[in-house]
DNA sequence: GCACTTTGTGTAAACGTTTACAATGCTAAT
DNA sequence: ATTAGCATTGTAAACGTTTACACAAAGTGC
């Protein structure tokens, strides 16, 4: 050891790679779409690979690219990974064949598919939307809206447990109230207004930036929140400290959910749902 | 080729990397601490590694953990990347030894040593903050507070460039009106009622984490942002629209930053600093 | 002191490519 | 028909490890 110090020798990872016939690394494949929480299920990602001697290497699949999310799945493969994880990543099915034929396994990382024999770490939306739901309506709410969700997984996830939320307290649920769009805070600025013919008295955001956005717009035109419209935002990111009023949230445990997806995906048995759990702030008024 | 994918053939990255002597990988080093703009800088540096035909691996270097940072460093190191980011990265003595020493080229990213040999991609920290001095002292601010930045390379350019600023205006900088932090929220909360005794029009904050900080602590004191107290934030981060009123910002473009980093550390012959420029929103007040 | 187990040392094959070079086949010019 | 030049094909070494195995040395129990 001590005259391999003087050498200055360096083991040589790649070598070790190859004969080894595996890279202790997983591979991150991830939307170019820089999310804010992305980097939250990333520190988690990297902290328990750490732990356990992997190294982290990262794909950027572009944006909802298919040509992009085939090449970044190829890639991974082509060096051998131990695992690869797919952080918010819808597939397709060349993906889900890419992924299937190959011996490495993987996981999607806060996505759900629904198929309980493919890797999943994710919050469980439905259960998220009916908590968030159900919270507005056992603080008075009954014409609740829900703004900026996509058409895709989560997104349907969620609008279930929001409609079986006002269905099991007896509430019909205005198909109108629902209105799509993509998480951003462009999203909740543009949707603000169509809420307001339908006099709902709080809407449930589907990311902080959308609630954020539906203040921002509900503030220009001088509604107050919560005193005229309550608002739920959905994630718990810092920023739901720093608006005034704060925004009450879902909160989604995203550095848990980066450690539990690089130890599912290593086979360990963890739990599919990390569980989410309400953080009052300022945003929501009880209605008698 | 036919007949290779008929057989599923893949290649084997990691030997085609061993015989090859080099991997066309990039490691990126970076702090746990995640910042709202690490991923902006992430997301240039993938883009065009991309381009580029090169991975990216990123290495978790701890919380200004210099047994981590080393650990980061060796990792890199081993496996033959073709170079290495050192993302807002304070080197120590023994940091610089392993990465002189090492063949594989290396770059600091949002980190300016101030050497001119060693390879390095910032903003222009002295000529940032000389910006937004001279901002403030157009709009009639004679009496300028500077809040949150660290001891490090970067606090210390920016608090050079204020003072450079004050004295070409011939303004006279009180000391005091310094004060040190670590960029964030937190910081910038606590700092507000420091300043109170000392009569200053506006304040200049490390960053725009610092700047909500500050914004929410004179929020929540009665004091009007801007009609008593101008603030002026840096980074230019999404952040700075959310706010109420808007943060006026002196915006760093990250993402050219990540993109002009991987140029660089693959020998590209590219501009140290990328500019920055002040974005007026609206939390600085023209005093008469 | 013998047989046996344990520990240590040395050797060689293997991992899947690239690359340099030799050998072969072909084309075209003399 | 001969040969130089060129393209194609085949061969073998190399990259730096791990691992399996043979063999020697040392230790153990009878």
């Amino acid at each position: 050891m001590k005259i391999a110090k003087e050498l200055g020798y360096r083991k040589n990872t790649v070598a070790m790679d190859l004969v080894k016939q595996r890279a202790d690394e997983i591979a991150v494949i991830i939307n170019a779409t820089p999310t804010n929480f992305s980097n939250m299920i990333l520190s988690g990602i990297q902290q328990r690979a750490n732990e356990l001697g992997q190294r982290v290497i990262i794909l950027y699949a572009g944006n909802r690219n298919t040509d992009m999310q085939h090449q970044a799945i190829t890639t991974a493969l082509e060096r051998s990974v131990s695992g690869i994880l797919l952080l918010a990543i819808e597939p397709d099915e060349v993906d889900l064949d890419l992924l299937r034929e190959s011996r490495a396994p993987f996981c999607f990382v806060s996505l759900y598919l629904g198929y309980k024999q493919i890797l999943s770490i994710s919050s469980d939306n439905k259960k998220l939307a009916y908590q968030a739901t159900e919270y507005l309506i056992r603080h008075g709410h009954t014409q609740i809206g829900f703004a900026g969700i996509d058409d895709y997984h989560t997104g349907s996830q969620r609008v279930l447990g929001y409609q079986n939320a006002m269905r099991d307290h007896g509430l019909t649920s205005n198909p109108a109230w629902i209105k799509k769009g993509d998480y951003s805070y462009e999203s909740g600025r543009r949707l603000l207004s169509e809420f307001l013919p339908l006099d709902v008295t709080a809407i449930i955001a589907a990311s902080d930036m959308v609630a954020v956005g539906l203040l921002n717009a509900a503030q220009k035109k001088k509604i107050s929140v919560p005193d005229q419209l309550s608002i739920v935002g959905i994630d718990g990111t810092f920023i739901c400290e720093v608006t005034t009023p704060p925004l009450t949230s879902v909160t989604q445990d995203f550095h848990e959910i980066g450690v539990r997806s690089v130890d599912k995906v290593l086979g360990k048995d963890v739990k599919t749902f990390v569980p989410t759990k309400i953080v009052e702030r300022g945003s929501v008024r009880e209605i008698n």
